[in-house]
DNA sequence: CCACTAAATCGTATATTTACGATTAACGAT
DNA sequence: ATCGTTAATCGTAAATATACGATTTAGTGG
């Protein structure tokens, strides 16, 4: 049997679906990433904790500038793990309980598969 | 223009120990970010469908280079998420159950933090 | 109107990530 | 020792991420 052996470039056939990332790797990915810097954990963590808070005083609670912790603020809402709503002069941030538990799932469907075929 | 140091309205005492990172934080944003991408969580779960997994095999599962593989499993293995063991000229790969089962314990703990400010 | 506050955005500098081809190192077999 | 295979590492380019000061936008109150 000829050894097609992968040139360079040229890669084999690709099971199954792995081509475009298996659309619950994606979701997983970009879930987990929104989450992956510290103060970012820190401010969803006090939003849950909160029910709500002021964009101010998740500022006051973080030791950085007023625009970066907007910047995370961003990405969080971009993420969707928290959302902001206007209230006169300020915003008030909450935490969106629906991701926290997409995003559980995700992780926990990730780490069952360490069970099967082993307990039931 | 205003002389005094003071940031805008003046911080506030900077409540807890959120001045470093509250450890916990540290860790899940650690643990989150080498999750955070759709190949790294492609190959957590792979190998933790399958107990252990010869480099070759994730690399011919997934559309990217044999090197951009290798860098995404120095980032597994780096945070933990995976270890290797040479085989010969392979290298075996296989995930590590107790760091999936503390990235899961730190998800919940964040969000179960309905009430109460810190733990530590 | 003007001043003040709150938060987003801009502009920018630096650092990290991601991806790849090329190379290297390590191993088994010839 | 040489070959072929496997996987890490090197070097590099492009894209993102992080952080900050400065500015802008929006709302409140005088």
């Amino acid at each position: 049997m000829k050894s097609i052996t992968l040139t360079p470039a040229g890669r084999r056939p690709l099971p199954r679906s792995r081509r475009t990332g298996a659309p619950l790797d994606v979701e997983l990915a970009r879930l987990a990433k929104a989450l992956g810097h510290p103060a970012r954990v820190a401010i969803v963590r006090l939003l849950l904790g909160k029910k709500e808070c002021v964009c101010g005083d998740i500022v006051d609670r973080l030791p950085l500038a007023q625009a970066t912790v907007s910047q995370h603020l961003k990405v969080l809402k971009d993420a969707g793990w928290i959302q902001g709503s206007i209230d006169g002069p300020r915003v008030c941030y909450c935490a969106r309980p629906e991701t926290g538990r997409k995003f559980l799932e995700l992780a926990q469907a990730l780490a069952a598969r360490e069970e099967e075929g082993e307990t039931s």
